[in-house]
DNA sequence: CACCCAAACTTTTTT
DNA sequence: AGTTTGGGTG
C-alpha cells in the first residue's frame, strides 16, 4: 500500500480537529472505525505525524497499543512519514512550527501497550500513593506459583473435593479485577465447576493480594488496577492530563472496563482522546475485553465525539472479503461494514475464490500444507509471505513435525515463550531475586535448585532473611541441614556480592550465570542446547542500561520463541509463519492457511452454548480470514486430534461441518478435497482358508 | 525432609 | 501428552 497517499476518509482521520484562537491544536473525541486492512497503522502514523507537525511535542503524546510489535511499527512509521513531511515542506510554516531539524531524530517516548506505560507512570507518580518505586512485577508463572504456595498455606489442596488448580485460580482472579466484577458472578458466568468454592477463592485472593504488597510485586492485573485507583486521586490525574494533551489507543474494541476507566478518569470530556478500533476484530472477552467500549464511545463523549469509518480495504483480493462480509453478515449483532478491496481491477484474471479443503485428518492437514507451501516457494513466493493460523497452540503440533521432516523452517507464535522455559526461569529468578530480596516466589526457586534443599528447607531460609530485614549477609549464620555443599557457599558468594556492590550490570549477569551453569548441567542432560538460550539472555540482559530495567521489560515483552530461530543470525533466512490466530492480529501474509475449520473449534466447544462467545469465535475466524492478501486455504478436517478429551474415549474426535459455513458462505468457497484421488492398489485375489504359507513359516521358527 | 514413582486429571486464546 | 498430586523410601 501507499504509504503518503491518503484516501478522504483517512485523511480526514488525520486531520481532524482545529486550532484554539492562541493557535494551538486540539481535538474532540474522535472514534476512527477501521475494519481489517483499511490501513489503520498508517492513519494513525500520519496523524500522530500531524499532531507533531501541528506543534504538538512528541513527548506530549502518548500512543497505547495492544503489543509492543504494533507499537513499535507505529513509531516508526510515524518517525518516516514526520521526516518526509519536514523534508518536502522546508520552506512551509510547518518547518517553524516544529523545533526539529529534518536531520534531528524525533522521539516518541510515551508509546507501549497499557501495561508498559502503568509500569513507567507508577514508578512516577506511585509514591505519592503509599507505593515503593522498586516494584517487581511478575509474570504469569510467578503468579501462579505464589497462589500455589497459598493454597497449600491455607491447606486448601487438603479438602476432599479437588480445589482448582493454580492456573484456574489465576484465571479467575483475572477476570475478578479485570471485569471489576464480583466472584461470585465471574464463576457463575465463566467457571461454573468451580462455583463452590468461592469462599475458599475470596480467601485465597486476599492473602495473594496481602502477599503481593509484603513482596513489592505487582501482577499483569495489578498494573492496570493501580493505575486506575492512581488517577481516581485528582491531583494525580489532573497532573497526568497535563503531561499529555493528545492520546491515541489503538486496538480500542479489545480494551476491558479498567483501560476505559483509566482513559475517562484523565480525560474526562474526552477532549484530546483518539481512539482506534473494529468491533468485527474484538476477540479478546477472555481477558475480560468489553465490545461495549467501542459501541459505547460515541455516546459517552456526545455530543461532542465524531465517528469516522474506513472501508476501502488494500490488503485482501475481492473474493477474500466476500467471504469475510458474508460471514458477519450473518452475525446477529450485525456488523454493518462491507470491506471493498482496492485491488479489485488489478490481476481480475487470478481472482481465485478462497478454497475450503477437506481432508482426512490432521496428517493429512499437514501434508496439504507442506506440498502447497512447497509449491508456492517454488513459484517464488518466500515462506515467510506464507502463514498457517490455528486457534489453539498445539494444533500445529503434528504440522511441526511435518515441516521439520521437509527441513522447512518455520517460527511459531504463541506457543511455547522463551520464558517458559524452565532454565530461562532459573536464571531469570536468582536476578529477579537479587533485584529484590524480598522477592520469595524468585527466591524460592532458587533455593530449591540446590540439592539437597527441598520446600521446607526454602522457607526455613526465606523466614530467616525475612527476620534479619532481608540482608544477604545474615544467610552466613544459618545452619544448613545437609553437610554444607559447595553450592551454598557460591550462592552466598554471589547473594553477598550484589548486595555490597550494588549497581553492577551487566557484569551482575554474568555471575549469576557462573553460578548456575554446574546445577544446568546437573539437571538437564541436554544441557549444551540450553546453554545457548541463557547466552542469549545473558545478551539481552546487556542491551538495558540497568538491572531493574532489564527485568521489568523482559516481563512486559517476552521474547517470542525458544530454540536457535529466534537468533539474530538466522533473522535474514526465510521461514514459514506458524502462528495462534490471537497472536496474528494486525498481520497479513501473500497465502494463509487456517487449520481446523470444523464445529467445535470454530466455534470453539466450550462457546458452544453462549451466543455472545459464539459471536466472538465468528469474529475470531474473520480475523484470520482477513489476513490473507491473495490465497487462502480453509482446511476441515473429517477428524482431528484432541488430546485433552478423555470422556470421549477416543483421541480422534469427528468434527462435524463448521456451523458458520453456511450456504451462502460456502458460495463464497471453492470446495476441493486432499489427496484428490485415492490410488487405486489392486487387491489380491488368492484367499488361504487355514493357515498361509507365511504364517506356517513364522510359526515354524520356534 | 528430599526425592522418586505412580495415579489422576486435564476447559483456548495473552499483556 | 503433560502436569499435578499423593504415597513410599531412604
Amino acid at each position: 500500500m501507499n504509504e503518503i497517499v491518503l484516501n478522504p476518509q483517512q485523511q480526514q482521520a488525520v486531520t481532524f480537529g482545529d486550532y484554539d484562537t492562541a493557535g494551538n491544536f486540539f481535538s474532540n473525541p474522535l472514534l476512527i472505525i477501521a475494519g481489517a486492512g483499511t490501513g489503520k497503522t498508517n492513519t494513525l502514523a500520519h496523524r500522530a505525524a500531524h499532531l507533531i507537525t501541528n506543534g504538538v511535542a512528541a513527548d506530549r503524546i502518548l500512543i497505547m497499543t495492544f503489543s509492543r510489535r504494533a507499537a513499535k511499527e507505529l513509531v516508526d512509521r510515524t518517525k518516516r512519514i514526520v521526516i518526509n513531511q519536514l523534508k518536502q515542506s522546508k520552506s512551509k510554516k510547518v518547518a517553524k512550527k516544529t523545533n526539529i531539524g529534518s536531520n534531528s531524530p524525533i522521539h516518541i517516548p510515551w508509546m507501549g501497550t497499557f501495561h508498559s506505560i502503568a509500569n513507567r507512570l507508577l514508578r512516577h507518580y506511585g509514591k505519592s500513593i503509599g507505593m515503593d518505586p522498586k516494584f517487581t512485577i511478575i509474570d504469569r508463572n510467578d503468579a501462579e506459583d505464589l497462589i500455589d504456595l497459598l493454597r497449600h498455606e491455607l491447606k486448601l489442596s487438603k479438602k476432599a473435593k479437588r480445589f482448582p488448580k493454580k492456573s484456574t485460580c489465576i484465571n479467575i482472579y483475572s477476570r475478578c479485577v479485570n471485569a471489576q466484577e464480583p466472584i461470585e458472578k465471574i464463576l457463575k458466568k465463566d467457571f461454573p465447576w468451580c462455583k463452590d468454592w468461592s469462599t475458599e477463592l475470596r480467601q485465597l485472593f486476599k492473602l495473594y493480594s496481602e502477599r503481593k504488597l509484603e513482596q513489592i510485586t505487582l501482577d499483569y492485573d495489578d498494573l492496570l488496577l493501580y493505575w486506575y485507583h492512581l488517577v481516581e486521586v485528582k491531583e494525580i490525574s489532573d497532573l497526568i492530563r497535563a503531561q499529555f494533551e493528545h492520546v491515541l489507543v489503538d486496538e480500542y474494541q479489545d480494551t476491558n472496563i479498567l483501560q476505559a476507566g483509566i482513559l475517562t478518569r484523565i480525560f474526562p470530556d474526552g477532549k484530546g482522546l483518539t481512539v482506534v478500533g473494529d468491533d468485527a476484530q474484538s476477540i479478546y472477552s477472555f481477558r475480560s475485553a468489553e465490545i461495549e467500549n467501542i459501541l459505547n464511545f460515541p455516546k459517552l463523549f456526545s455530543p461532542a465525539a465524531a465517528v469516522i469509518s474506513l472501508r476501502t480495504n488494500y490488503r485482501s483480493i475481492q473474493p477474500i472479503l466476500d467471504l469475510s462480509n458474508q460471514l458477519l453478515a450473518e452475525s446477529k449483532l450485525g456488523y454493518k461494514k462491507e470491506l471493498l478491496s482496492h485491488k479489485t481491477t488489478k490481476n481480475w484474471f487470478q481472482l481465485n475464490k478462497p478454497y475450503l479443503v477437506s481432508v482426512e485428518d490432521d496428517q493429512a492437514q499437514a501434508q496439504y500444507i507442506v506440498e502447497q507451501v512447497l509449491n508456492q516457494r517454488e513459484s517464488g513466493v518466500d515462506l515467510r509471505q506464507q502463514a498457517v493460523l490455528f486457534r489453539n497452540g498445539h494444533h500445529s503440533d503434528r504440522l511441526e513435525i511435518e515441516l521439520m521432516r521437509h527441513d522447512i523452517p518455520f517460527v511459531k507464535y504463541g506457543g511455547l515463550k522463551f520464558l517458559e522455559a524452565a532454565h530461562v526461569k532459573d536464571l531469570l529468578s536468582i536476578v529477579r531475586w537479587l533485584d529484590n530480596p524480598k522477592h520469595r516466589i524468585s527466591g524460592f526457586r532458587v533455593l530449591k535448585l540446590l540439592p539437597g534443599i527441598g520446600p521446607s528447607t526454602a522457607m526455613k531460609i526465606l523466614d530467616y532473611l525475612q527476620l534479619y530485614q532481608f540482608k544477604f549477609s545474615a544467610l552466613d549464620h544459618f545452619k544448613i541441614p545437609n553437610s554444607a555443599t559447595s553450592s551454598w557457599k557460591h550462592l552466598l558468594d554471589l547473594l553477598i556480592s550484589s548486595q555490597s556492590q550494588d549497581g553492577q550490570w551487566p557484569s551482575q549477569m554474568e555471575l549469576a550465570k557462573l553460578f548456575y551453569q554446574p546445577l544446568l548441567e546437573e539437571n538437564y542432560q541436554d544441557f549444551y542446547v540450553r546453554e545457548g538460550d541463557l547466552e542469549q539472555l545473558a545478551t539481552i540482559a546487556g542491551q538495558y542500561p540497568t538491572r531493574e530495567s532489564f527485568i521489568s521489560e523482559l516481563t512486559l515483552d517476552p521474547p517470542i520463541s525458544s530454540g536457535d530461530l529466534c537468533d539474530k543470525a538466522h533473522k535474514d533466512d526465510d521461514f514459514l509463519i506458524l502462528s495462534t490466530i490471537h497472536s496474528a492480529k494486525g498481520q497479513e501474509w501473500q497465502n494463509v492457511f487456517i487449520l481446523n475449520v470444523a464445529d467445535g473449534n470454530f466455534p470453539n466447544e466450550y462457546a458452544a452454548d453462549d451466543a455472545k462467545a459464539i459471536e466472538e469465535e465468528r469474529r475470531l475466524l474473520n480475523v484470520a480470514i482477513t489476513r490473507a492478501k491473495q490465497n487462502l486455504h480453509l482446511i476441515q478436517p473429517l477428524k482431528y486430534w484432541v488430546p485433552e478429551q478423555p470422556k470421549y474415549g477416543d483421541k480422534h474426535v469427528y468434527g462435524a461441518k463448521s456451523r458458520f459455513l453456511t450456504n451462502k458462505v460456502s458460495q463464497c468457497l471453492e470446495t476441493t478435497f486432499y489427496p484428490e484421488q485415492k490410488s487405486l492398489v489392486a487387491e489380491p485375489t488368492i484367499q488361504y482358508q487355514g493357515l498361509s504359507n507365511v504364517q506356517k513359516r513364522i510359526r515354524d521358527m520356534w
